[in-house]
DNA sequence: AAGTGGTCTAGACCACTGA
DNA sequence: CAGTGGTCTAGACCACTTG
């Protein structure tokens, strides 16, 4: 058999079709029956391209509806959350990291809700920074659920970073994240070196195992930090 | 033929086995091959749930190198971002725009830099805000590129946003993000209807139809804004 | 050089859903 | 209820990379 196109090509062939006007929001697209004989590939080719299409947010299929370019074309970007360490090391800076309290105490409310419990328990709270080039990088306030993942307790969180630990030893299955912005008032700006009132972004996590939950996080960054995406 | 399990079923199980620890970061997993006779399905279907994990950060692949738990599972959230108008709505608010300018204009180095540009050319600046339930949702400041998009000057900008338009009738194929925070200044504050000195949620965005630029946006967002995100 | 993943083809059957 | 997408099987060949 001769090789028809691959399937990201078929994708950026149609993508580029919607992108140069050819096919407009709304306007439905051939089926795929149709474009494999046209593309000279096999339907499953044309299928793989159109499900990364429309998990990327172009378009919209239905069984017997077929197939068409979203009326309001999203934008689903992917935004990469890596572990501290490889982010700061990633900007060609030396990545160091202060423990500054680690101690047990019952969250509240608000902690407890984004962790899906309904139920107060005791979790290890952990308070550290994490500085690039010995400046102040990002400051956390952790909570660690003690039921889902005890050996925390055995970690000396001095020398490794419970976000690091964790991630080696406690995988998630789901996660939740929310940003936004904080003014910095001046207890934060004294731990993240910058000016009582400066615009500090702010990162919270929650991490999952299944039903039960492993973190949550608020972590404050200084003016100068941002969150890159290409898409 | 008897029919195994899903690409997703098998995913999840993946998923699973790292979750529950009997796959740990840096283990290598079995090949393809056995995978698939162990869970009654075709390697076809097995390489379809390696795929996915793959892209979500779970796992990495090399071809005979075989498979492992990446040492750093990272996080690899998609951030859906809507038509504004959409984003309003879906929180069950009542959706305002109100255009502020609409000008030709020279754009700054750093938004020519932002389009990948190298000569500054004429593009069309919009100034607007979007309103939730009357109240300032978004403050946007957007240039348009006039080489890419020239129709733009047809459009009656008070009528439909910018945002809206471009969306339907320009789609994009390519785009870039960048999220950080600001402090309201008083022109901010009063735009938005916040305190000066305010922490404002600061998104910039950029689109492109293959290498030509269609438009750069940074929006402003007042205190109560949030990107939230499940992964 | 051999082992592993990467992807395609060809065909089948299932699952929705809209005409 | 017929047409469309959704997914699987079975098999082949290619591409990379490491032992």
């Amino acid at each position: 058999m001769s090789r028809g196109p691959g399937w990201e090509a078929v994708r950026d062939l149609i993508r580029a079709r919607v992108t140069a006007g050819a096919l407009m929001p709304g306007d439905r697209l051939p089926r795929d029956e149709d474009l494999a004989v046209e593309l000279g590939c096999t339907r499953t080719t044309v299928q793989r391209a159109m499900q990364a299409l429309t998990e990327d947010g172009l378009l919209e299929r239905r069984r017997r509806g077929g197939t068409r370019v979203r009326p309001d074309p999203v934008a689903r970007p992917r935004v990469e959350i890596p572990v501290v360490r490889q982010e700061v090391e990633g900007r060609g800076a030396v990545y160091g990291y202060r423990l500054e309290t680690a101690e047990r105490a019952v969250p509240p409310g608000e902690v407890l809700a984004a962790m899906e419990l309904t139920a107060p328990e005791e979790m290890l709270r952990v308070c550290a920074l994490h500085l690039a080039d010995g400046r102040p990088w990002l400051w956390e306030d952790r909570w660690v659920s003690l039921a889902t993942v005890p050996d925390i307790l055995g970690v000396d969180l001095g020398r490794v970073s419970a976000n690091e630990w964790l991630v080696r030893n406690r995988p998630w299955s789901r996660g939740a994240m929310r940003l936004s912005a904080a003014v910095a008032g001046p207890e934060e700006a004294g731990r993240l070196g910058c000016a009582a009132g400066a615009a500090l972004f702010v990162t919270e996590r929650t991490t999952w195992a299944g039903a039960l939950p492993i973190t949550h996080m608020r972590a404050l960054a200084p003016p100068g930090y941002a969150v890159l995406s290409r898409f």
